[in-house]
DNA sequence: ATTGACCTTGGATATTAGTCTAGGGTTTAT
DNA sequence: ATAAACCCTAGACTAATATCCAAGGTCAAT
């Protein structure tokens, strides 16, 4: 059995992110100790460790919730279940990129039209296309 | 002049917004009316857009509060001043980018491996590669 | 028996960018 | 003169993901 630093430790994250993991339904010890210490067993451990990998490859822990149900239920849940979720996740990702590449576009537009040199920026082509509307599009 | 309602209006944001932002020492308007009502002028709209443009491309308030600092003070300011805000940007972009292109690969190849049918879970490809550490690597 | 390292709880704090509410004053139109 | 629409402030609340703190209990070693 491993104490809530042990297992901290072992999974590189903070006793005080168990305890909030707790807080939040996540992931609760097996045991309770008798001065009320959390105790944590190997199949705890690769419970944690199944969440670590889920918020790994992005997911948000409400999102990790639903991934720990269908896992703790795996008979009576469908691999079309487990893959919507890593679909919809997808989706999103995807959005972000998108619009992250939007950005990069215009920032990088932005960064090449300027000199960058000592002169004073009174004409400065950044200030001026961000005071005029619509330089982002 | 307009009151905030009608700027608000014109450039697509709440009244909310315009408060929220001047009590961030963003954008305050130039004069208040007998009443306490705030007055905004044509050249606080033009730097409402200046915001609101920077905003588009990527800027945090905070970083946007250093490019109006530039902006109000372009003849004792450099182009690379306002260069180095949009560099620096340019870099924390394209760390997310390929943070979330990391996170695109793995929840592909998570999906793809997965028949996503009508079966039980209980050998879920996706299900089995979140339990193994490591697995998004 | 005492020290230091570790554990407990509850609640405060941080970040970012707002949104919403309550309680009250103002302006405009009828 | 009164109702509707607008404005004011202060402060609470949201989402997400923690981190930090205070006050106190426990465990292992000396």
């Amino acid at each position: 059995m491993f104490k809530i630093g042990e297992l901290a430790e072992l999974c590189n994250i903070s006793a005080d992110t168990l305890r909030f993991y707790e807080k939040n339904g996540l992931f609760q010890a097996s045991k309770r100790s008798g001065a009320g210490y959390r105790l944590y067993t190997q199949a705890d451990k690769s419970r944690l460790e199944f969440i670590l990998t889920s918020k790994s490859v992005g997911f948000s822990l409400k999102e990790i919730a639903d991934l720990l149900s269908i896992n703790l239920d795996k008979s009576n849940r469908t691999c079309a279940d487990a893959k919507q979720l890593v679909d919809d996740k997808l989706v999103q990702v995807r959005a972000k990129l998108a619009e992250l590449e939007r950005l990069e576009t215009s920032l990088k537009s932005l960064s090449d039209t300027c000199c960058g040199g000592p002169e004073s920026a009174l004409h400065c082509t950044i200030l001026e296309a961000l005071a005029n509307k619509n330089s982002a599009h």
